[in-house]
DNA sequence: AAGCACACTGCAATCGATTGCAATAGATCA
DNA sequence: TGATCTATTGCAATCGATTGCAGTGTGCTT
């Protein structure tokens, strides 16, 4: 067997079918002004000889890649590969999401240091268009693209006012949720841990201040630590920042469900029980938070439709449509972590 | 300001600079047969337009994309979107590697329902080179990339017969640890938790028994369960398999972090002490591992290794050169799941 | 002064597919 | 029979950059 003779283009094909490539590249097309016939004759020979049109050719030819970038923003400070496993999530539903829409996906994952990405994904045809995930701390190269034209997606916290469509969870009603539901549960000093220099994570504790006013609780602004997403940020936040300087704390609010479980870690190796002495709530709800002991309440994030309308909405304004910013909604999963009065 | 004029084309950067495209081209490329100020020129007149060479152009002239294409593969049954913290974070390596060598990274979630990738990225020229993640059960079209020729290494288990170059751990050694590990623990029962018609986890299999029979402990063929990779199957596995038939179980090797702390829930509900009655091993070494509670005993993987071991193959196969298969070594992370007699 | 090497630069072909427009042939109509 | 359609097909330009080879001009050698 001739294995693999040569790579096969459509000006082979159309020889062998006997017409010219204009024909055969509309014949494979489904062009109907094309003879049945002939039609069906290109395809099998093109099918026999396992032709493949170049993509490279084609997008020169047509202006369009049929690729997307995914572009996933660090911390400038921390400059963590992927791990958390919440991004994860959402980027399995996106792949799983283009596909199904026949683009590419090429992922990049931006170190804040690095060039901007908008020339190379864009101006040089890389790709149709973004999908930005993680604004972190406000990025001045969202807006540059929003200015360039550029079509982009951002998923993360919207303030209303952004010139660019994004999509994310209602976080301030999420953590309102949450410490409504601490609140609830008998807690009086609740905690919050992450980095409100984030938008994101500013909305949750937006909402952590809704709920304990709507308590009458006054929040004290020293009960708030900027905390990495990592469990070890959780772990080393809890171990030096709570427990050297705060007593009677009864409860936490997390940020993240890594940093909760990271801070639930320290509770408990100091003997602190939890929920009994220290109710805990993170955000996500990751895979692993159902199976960690006490399991841990949080509120979900619904990544599926998040990853559904990104996508949605970007291929929308690619196709000259408009994309509209959405928040979607999160709902609390009471676990273990956070029931006191629990059967 | 005039914003976003047009997109410039190289003709128009040899137009500004009064010299023909081809010089233009030499001067950006550094070509050192060009005059130094003629270079000079060009690139300072292409920085000041933003001037991007068009990389679909480029892929077509010179036959070469500078992308590689990462493929994960799924489990025919669960079918589920990337999920396994492992592979985020080799994943996160592999982009990381990429990048810091000029190419770009194409990644492709594949169920095994679809249709082939070999043509589909490599003939269609959509990317130079594969990496294929996660052999799983072992896949025939691995086979048929191998026979076509196409550059592509995997990550997954070698059986050192495979015609492709394979990365990973040494997976028999690591779980030879693990087990050797449980057994001078005092474990004498010890389960198998982990699908074994994963290669990967076959060899895992054959690393418990190396470490049973040298403990001269009879294996028994119940007590290995075929489990899926998440927390979720090592909970129900355990409470549907291990409770109901087994007693006298003293130990648990399971064959992914995931499933030992679905499983370690599972045990935790019933009342069974972590690890005084039941002790507990997994395999990775993922983030949240060192923050459960009971914090778990492990075997480490060394994604950072393999991540650059993966490209650095490819990227040496792709340049001509030759791919060989390698071996990880693995290292055993002991922590509260196993340890019987700790301080 | 003629010959020649050297340093640049530009012409034109090329990568592979797509597509506007023209061309052909057979069919239909008056 | 001649004119007008219609259904198909092919010609040739085009997308934007790269590169082998030929061309030009300057300076140096003898």
């Amino acid at each position: 067997m001739k294995q693999a003779a040569k790579v096969m283009t459509l000006a082979d094909i159309a020889r062998l079918a006997g017409v010219s490539e204009s024909t055969a590249s509309r014949a494979l097309r489904d062009n109907p002004v094309i003879n049945a016939q002939t039609r069906q004759k290109v395809q099998q020979i093109a099918a026999d000889h396992q032709f493949k049109v170049n993509a490279t050719a084609r997008s020169l030819r047509t202006q369009k890649s049929h690729t997307i970038a995914v572009i996933i923003l660090f911390d400038a400070k921390t400059q963590q590969a992927i791990s958390d496993p919440f991004l994860l999530d959402i980027l399995g539903v996106i792949a799983d999401e283009l596909t199904a829409k026949g683009y590419d996906m090429l992922l990049s994952t931006s170190k804040t240091t690095d060039k901007d990405w908008r020339s190379y994904y864009f101006d040089s045809k890389r790709a149709d268009g973004l999908i930005v995930i993680g604004q972190g701390e406000h990025d001045a190269r969202v807006d540059q693209l929003a200015a360039a034209g550029v079509p982009f997606v951002v998923w993360g916290a919207t303030t209303g006012t952004e010139p660019y469509p994004v999509i994310g969870s209602d976080n301030r009603q999420g953590a309102q949720q949450a410490v409504a539901h601490l609140v609830k549960q008998g807690c009086q000093r609740i905690a919050f841990l992450g980095d409100i220099r984030h938008t994101e994570i500013e909305m949750r504790y937006l909402g952590y201040q809704d709920a304990l006013q709507a308590a009458n609780i006054k929040a004290e602004p020293a009960l708030q630590l900027n905390t990495d997403f990592t469990a070890q940020a959780g772990y080393l936040q809890t171990q030096q920042a709570l427990f050297s300087q705060l007593s009677s704390l009864d409860g936490i609010f997390a940020a993240s469900d890594a940093i909760a479980m990271g801070a639930m870690k320290a509770l408990l190796e100091h003997g602190i029980k939890v929920p009994q002495q220290v109710a805990i709530v993170g955000f996500d709800d990751i895979a692993m938070s159902a199976y960690c002991t006490p399991s841990l309440t949080t509120v979900k994030q619904d990544t599926h439709a998040g990853g559904q309308l990104l996508v949605a909405q970007l291929l929308s304004r690619i196709n000259g449509g408009k994309a509209a910013s959405q928040l979607l909604p999160v709902k609390l999963v009471d676990r273990q972590s956070s029931l006191r009065n629990s059967t």
